[in-house]
DNA sequence: ACACTTTGTAAGTCTCCACTTACGGTAAGT
DNA sequence: ACTTACCGTAAGTGGAGACTTACAAAGTGT
């Protein structure tokens, strides 16, 4: 049930920037936190969110904190989305494939 | 941006049981909302944002609605989750490779 | 024409959460 | 020791949204 976690905290755009900011590799709070539209402390609380959901590490750097991106919170949301994939199609074939019994009543 | 708009519209977890209820394939909304615990109306809600976000298509037949799944919905927070996957990678080869310069205070 | 079914929408309530400011703790430089 | 930089957390507030009940519209059967 965690990629409901994760989509719960991707859910947030100014969360989705600071992770997208982790995209391009690991940084520091501060330099997420610049060039973002909120206070400092707001990134520290989306970081530990995302922490909380898998989808972020940290790691010290004296009085630093590194984060960094975490593949396998992902990989769960990307299986729940693949596994829609195809049950979605099979759902589509065998609607087409149902001849005319559309009455359903009751 | 419309990748946000899944990830917006997926992060409730009653609005996720409605959208992974039609993974089985297409339903009217009253099955849909038989066995959810919330009323009918917040089920056509959910099923309103979901369509608003590409997610569900909808069709008549007769009085009823048949909601079922648009894969092209998905298909943009697929590749946005992939983007991420190639991105991460490089850059943790890249700060792999780097040597121990490139630190400021050090 | 009438009754019933199915669904969407309006209005209102209430909970959750993103954000701010303020503060405390820790590491590094002088 | 003092100062400065970096960061996490506490407390409080405002706004978004998930849910309910009530109502209206449209189709179907008798």
């Amino acid at each position: 049930m965690t990629y409901g976690d994760a989509l719960t905290v991707l859910a947030d755009p100014t969360r989705r920037r600071v992770f997208e900011r982790l995209r391009a590799g690991p940084h520091a709070v501060n330099a997420i936190a610049a060039g973002l539209p909120v206070s400092r402390p707001a990134v520290s609380q989306h970081l530990k969110a995302l922490k909380a959901a898998g989808l972020v590490q940290e790691r010290s750097e004296g009085v630093r904190r590194i984060y960094s991106v975490r593949r396998e919170g992902l990989a769960e949301l990307r299986d729940w989305l693949d596994s829609f994939w195809g049950d979605a199609l099979q759902a589509f074939k065998q609607e087409a494939e149902k001849p005319s019994a559309k009455k359903r009543s009751r």
